[in-house]
DNA sequence: TCTAAAAATGCAATCCGATTGTTTTTTTAG
DNA sequence: CTAAAAAAACAATCGGATTGCATTTTTAGA
C-alpha cells in the first residue's frame, strides 16, 4: 500500500474516466501533477518525466486540459503553467522577484489581499480576468 | 477645443511626467489607448498608428508598462493585451466564443460572476492571480 | 537657433514557447 | 492474437516577442 501505487491507481482511473488510453508518459505525468501542486511550465514537468519528447508532455497537456483533468494558469510571462484539477477552489501568489508560486485559499479579492500581506507578501496585487459566453454568441448558436 | 487636440494635450502631459521623449508615434498609441479602451493587442494597436514599425509598437508599450501607464492584460490565449491605466479599478470578460472584450466595474468575484450571468453571459469563470514579493526576497534585499 | 549627446525608430535577425505533419510505435477492442 | 485507432518521436514550422545595429529624431545646453 505505498504511495507511489495509490497514485498510480489514480491516475489510470482519471484516464479510464476521461476515455483517454492510458500510456506510460501520461501516468508519469499525472502522477506528477498530483503528487506535487505547482503550477508547472510544460519544460518543468517535461524534465520530472524521464524519456520523453516535449511535444508529448504538449499534446498530453492539452488533452488534460481539454478533459478538464489540469487548469491553466497564466502569470503574465508568456510562460503557461498547468495544475492537477483539485476540487478546492484556489488561486496563486507568484513573487515578483523569484517567482515562486504559493497557493491562496481565501476568496475575496481585497480581503485576500490583506491577509497576503499579513503573511509577509509585500506590494501585493492582483490579476483578475472573466471569460463567458456573451449574448451575441448564445443567439448565433442558438 | 476638440477632443482630438485635449487628448493630444493630455498625452504630452503623461509623457512629459514620466520623462519620455515626445515623439508622434507616442503620442498616437497614447491618444489611441486613451481613447479607445480596450485592451488591446500589440497587432491591433500597431494597425491603428500609421507608418509604424511594429517592433516601435513593442518598445513604446514596454516603456509605457514600465512608467505604469499602461497596464498587461492576460487572458491566457498567449497574446497580451494592453490598456490605458485609467484611475478607477476594474476587470474585464472576455467571450469564449467570438473574444470580444467587455469592462467588469463590481468587486467581489462571486458576486460578480452572479452579475454576469444576470447581464446575459453564459458559463462564466474567472482567473484570479496574485503577485507580491515574497518574505524569502524582502529578507535578500534588506 | 545651433550643435552635440541621448534617445527613438526601422529593419533584419533571432529567440523561444507552442503547434503541426509525418512516420513509427504502442494501445485498445474484438 | 490481430486489425484499427491512438499516441509518441522527431523534424519542421509558426508567431508573438526581443535584440542588435545603422539611421533618424529628440532633447538639452550653449
Amino acid at each position: 500500500m505505498q504511495i507511489m501505487s495509490n497514485n498510480n491507481i489514480c491516475s489510470i482511473h482519471i484516464l479510464r474516466k476521461a476515455k483517454l488510453s492510458n500510456t506510460k508518459i501520461r501516468k508519469s505525468i499525472l502522477e506528477f501533477l498530483i503528487q506535487n501542486h505547482g503550477p508547472f511550465s510544460i519544460e518543468e514537468i517535461h524534465q520530472k518525466i524521464s524519456n520523453c519528447d516535449s511535444t508529448t508532455v504538449y499534446r498530453c497537456i492539452k488533452k488534460f486540459e481539454k478533459h478538464e483533468i489540469v487548469e491553466k494558469c497564466d502569470f503574465g510571462d508568456n510562460i503557461s503553467r498547468y495544475e492537477y484539477k483539485c476540487l478546492e477552489h484556489h488561486h496563486h501568489i507568484m513573487c515578483r522577484s523569484c517567482h515562486k508560486i504559493e497557493i491562496v485559499k481565501y476568496c475575496f479579492v481585497k480581503e485576500m489581499e490583506k491577509i497576503l500581506m499579513m503573511q509577509g507578501y509585500k506590494d501585493v496585487s492582483h490579476k483578475l480576468e472573466f471569460f463567458g459566453i456573451c449574448q451575441d454568441c448564445q443567439n448565433e448558436s442558438g
